[in-house]
DNA sequence: CTTTATATTTTGAGTTGTCAAAACGAAACT
DNA sequence: AGTTTCGTTTTGACAACTCAAAATATAAAG
């Protein structure tokens, strides 16, 4: 049985919640529902179900988590994902803002050959355009956890790494002040009061962003 | 409201049935549910919910057209589908053979914009890997009617210009015998009681095939 | 420790697409 | 015409997925 369109989603939604998620506490429903875009309790049918399947361990009123087969479906999903954004930037001249709805609906149909087939093109890259991990064909994901615009020292030159949001508007933002992952930068001051960081490009350019924006902007301290 | 997958493979098929058959007879219910691969009670009501849609005309007990409205969807379907077969031989090296399959699913879900992208990328080719025509982004479609094998003159000097069936063996026997769309060859003969077609390629090697296969591969008299 | 607020689960219902098998219509063959 | 045959339509049912709203559990606050 080769799950749907929409198992698919749900393992890799819960995927993403637990990545970003202090400790090994389980998802709550809610959250999932959020982030799937289902009532909550259209979720709680499903997270059933999918349990019922040995994809996910269940706690009623607590929370879901990935079991290794289901960790293992997401990271497969996420692979055809993000390959497929790679490709697209890469081979079609797409813009890395605008790339993540169609990845979105492809992910679900790419055969395997096609896959390998543009991994192979592509040279087998570790990451997409936002930064974001490839795994590899058998379900494992190499993901260094990097420092924030918010939690990286001030005054180092740092290295975007990778963002962790699929805005196109964010993302074009991004792009248009030499933000994309590869560019060099660095934390000239937080103001916490002002919930703002200063930052300072290459260029000698000076831009200021707020917190929330800094949170998703992950830098390497440049070697 | 957009047509989902289902209803485009309906429409789908209803235009291929409706370009293999002679005059303006419509498809009976049969064919249609063996096209899409249903049950007929299946084919029935989802015609019935097409019509209602006035995606077709239906005539119960006699069969089933395309609306004006419907041709056009389907001849979109059809350009996507032909574009990205165009797109996986030309753009990503894929065999011509099994192409097929993987367009099926993706031509459901490409956008508009990577449609657009892959057809500029293949400099607007007005046919596909098996010498399908492609459709204009206005559903517009030029359909050069062809001659077969089974009807061209013979000892004439023809070319291959379209393969009507998608059988990756077949598609893999023609390869190898050099009658892919483009190559020349001349009808030797043809044997009505022995059910045959014998050819000559250009290279001079001589294969005889059945009438079935000889009806399947159109051709063009040289100029 | 009881009340209130919040999150989760249940329930009942709807949509889309499907099938098997019974009922039916049209046509073909005595 | 009468009857068999064949294709088509109807019927009843089911699977996957969804929602709104009622019921319930847990946690928080007084």
């Amino acid at each position: 049985m080769l799950p749907s369109s929409t198992v698919e989603n749900y393992l890799k939604a819960l995927y993403q919640a637990e990545s970003s998620r202090t400790g090994k506490t389980l998802v709550p429903m809610g959250q999932l529902a959020t982030a799937v875009g289902v009532a909550p309790g259209t979720a709680t049918t499903m997270v059933k179900a999918l349990a019922e399947s040995g994809l996910v361990d269940y706690e009623p009123y607590v929370g879901v988590r990935l079991s290794s087969a289901g960790a293992k479906l997401a990271a497969l999903v996420l692979r055809r994902h993000r390959l497929v954004e790679q490709f697209l930037v890469e081979v079609m001249g797409m813009s890395w803002a605008e790339v993540h709805e169609d990845a979105e609906q492809l992910e679900h149909v790419v055969s395997d050959r096609l896959v390998e087939r543009m991994d192979a093109m592509l040279g087998h890259p570790s990451v997409d355009p936002h930064g974001d991990p490839i795994p590899t064909a058998d379900g494992t994901i190499v993901a260094p956890d990097y420092g924030s615009l918010l939690t990286c020292p001030l005054t180092v030159t740092v290295t975007v790494t990778r963002v962790t949001d699929q805005d196109a508007s964010f993302l074009r933002f991004l792009e248009k002040q030499d933000l994309k992952p590869g560019h060099a930068l660095e934390v000239e001051a937080r103001d916490s009061a002002a919930d703002s960081v200063q930052l300072r490009t290459a260029s000698g350019r000076q831009i200021t962003i707020g917190t929330q924006a800094a949170s998703k902007v992950l830098v390497q301290e440049s070697s």
